[in-house]
DNA sequence: TTTATGGTATATAGTAACTATATAGTCAAG
DNA sequence: CTTGACTATATAGTTACTATATACCATAAA
């Protein structure tokens, strides 16, 4: 034990306790936010270890979002009240950024298991499979409409998505009614939708059907879907079943995983009866 | 329904979308990591909605930490298989994230917890108290030690903390045996030590003796503490107990909620039998 | 048809928070 | 007394925006 009582750390040893350059440690003095205990004559920066828990204070405030600037404004003005309010505002700060943390895990969960499913799917088979019904997060309706409105919709649509943090990771698909579909426009969607696997309560969502469903794969542009579509009802009349209520189009690979529009997939879900 | 079946959003509607602002998208395109489908000849710029997937993806990936040039990277080697890999190692990394806020959280919590329980003190008391175990988890034995082993040693302990996630939010704490204590070495610690509420399974840890302390606070710089020792020892001996095995040193108020060293506030805890 | 309003474009400069580099001085060990 | 590893200041560069200045474009009302 020496004389003086207290020990002392280098810039260099101390960025290393910090683990920080140390040329950030420059800047936070030069700044004026952290500085040194102890400045020889020669210049030479010493600090203390109760600095480290300054340091880490002022670490975890920017991790949660506070500008340097902010940071130094607390730290002129500190009191254990101003601390104590600080740390109300950023115990609120931290549970927002976990629960949107949360759901990015679930997001990047879904994508995983949507791209592991994707690739054991022959896109040129045409089969008809059962699904239980789904929970579906609707748009307002988009029949026949307008450019403008279109952008209106869509808008209102992501916006309830994130306010209401209903965005799965799923894509967002379209759903045609028969009508439509029987005049041949298969993209004149009557609404967007995200599936919801784990429905959230308090919000509405459109129930899918339970039932038969006929699904093929549409490989390229949306302009030639038409040729899908066509393979899909010769199928449907061989296999002796008739249009149901709605079709439902997704995309399985799309320009987050293809460069090429040729190359694009699209699932095409027939309700059939 | 008009007959192109595809709408676009501008560069305002198409920022509104994504919840950035305009300029940041002229960016993206300025640098190839996101152009618009549709560039009139006017030079206007037209995104489609799928599009707006894309932008999500992207902000996903710079939230958890990737820059726009490993993005961009990504990007241009697009593939379904590439997309896979990428997922898997930004669930690792998400997964880190999460651990880390929770440690944050528990952080935040622990100081307003302490700084809360501060605000019922009278520092000018010397109480009585009855405190049950509790774990520490210790430095290596720091008596009498020279100034560069002391570096070494708070370095590998707080190397520890990090590494164990062991950083519970509570102050570093100094712990001085009964016989440095005796001599008058107040500060001649033994070990540092950081207490563990909820201990994590898998590390050694020091248990304090349950029993009865003294407890009384010294405000202001460490170098005057020797008076609030005398006072405690003088208060120890008309109580009629004896000093126990190790008497334990807290900052209550540091240099994080105080501007000057005057009003720091060391938390004395001495065993007493 | 004109004009007002609000949008779009490019180009350029500024910002935050580092980060790197160049040059020079200092310290401690052998 | 030198060597190698450190320290310092000063300055420029980087990333990912963000703001500003100036000019062009589009639609709707007067």
């Amino acid at each position: 034990m020496n004389e003086t009582n207290v020990k002392f750390f280098t810039t260099g040893e101390f960025a290393k306790l910090c683990k920080v350059n140390k040329q950030t440690l420059l800047y936070y003095d030069q700044i004026g936010l952290l500085s040194p205990v102890l400045k020889s004559d020669k210049g030479y920066r010493y600090y203390s270890i109760r600095q480290l828990e300054l340091f880490n204070m002022i670490d975890l405030l920017k991790d949660l979002g506070m500008s340097l600037k902010e940071i130094q404004q607390y730290m002129q003005n500190k009191s254990p009240e101003a601390f104590l309010s600080l740390m109300y505002t950023q115990k609120e700060e931290i549970v927002k950024r976990r629960l949107k943390l949360e759901m990015n895990e679930n997001i990047i969960d879904a994508k995983i298991k949507l791209m592991e499913e994707a690739s054991y799917i022959d896109f040129h088979q045409i089969t008809l499979e059962h699904f239980p019904v789904a929970a579906l997060y609707l748009s307002k309706n988009i029949e026949n409409i307008a450019d403008d409105e279109f952008v209106e919709v869509v808008s209102d649509f992501i916006d309830e998505l994130y306010v209401s943090q209903l965005d799965t990771g799923y894509p967002i698909g379209g759903m045609t009614k028969r009508e439509q579909v029987i005049n041949g426009e298969y993209t004149n969607y009557s609404y967007l939708y995200m599936e919801q696997p784990n429905p959230k309560k308090g919000y509405q969502y459109f129930q899918t059907v339970k039932g038969t469903f006929l699904v093929g794969y549409h490989i390229g542009e949306e302009q030639t879907i038409q040729n899908t579509y066509n393979k899909l009802f010769s199928k449907m009349k061989q296999l002796n079943f008739t249009l149901g209520e709605y079709v439902f189009e997704e995309y399985i690979y799309d320009m987050v995983v293809k460069n090429r529009e040729e190359h694009y997939v699209t699932k095409i879900k027939i309700h059939v009866i």
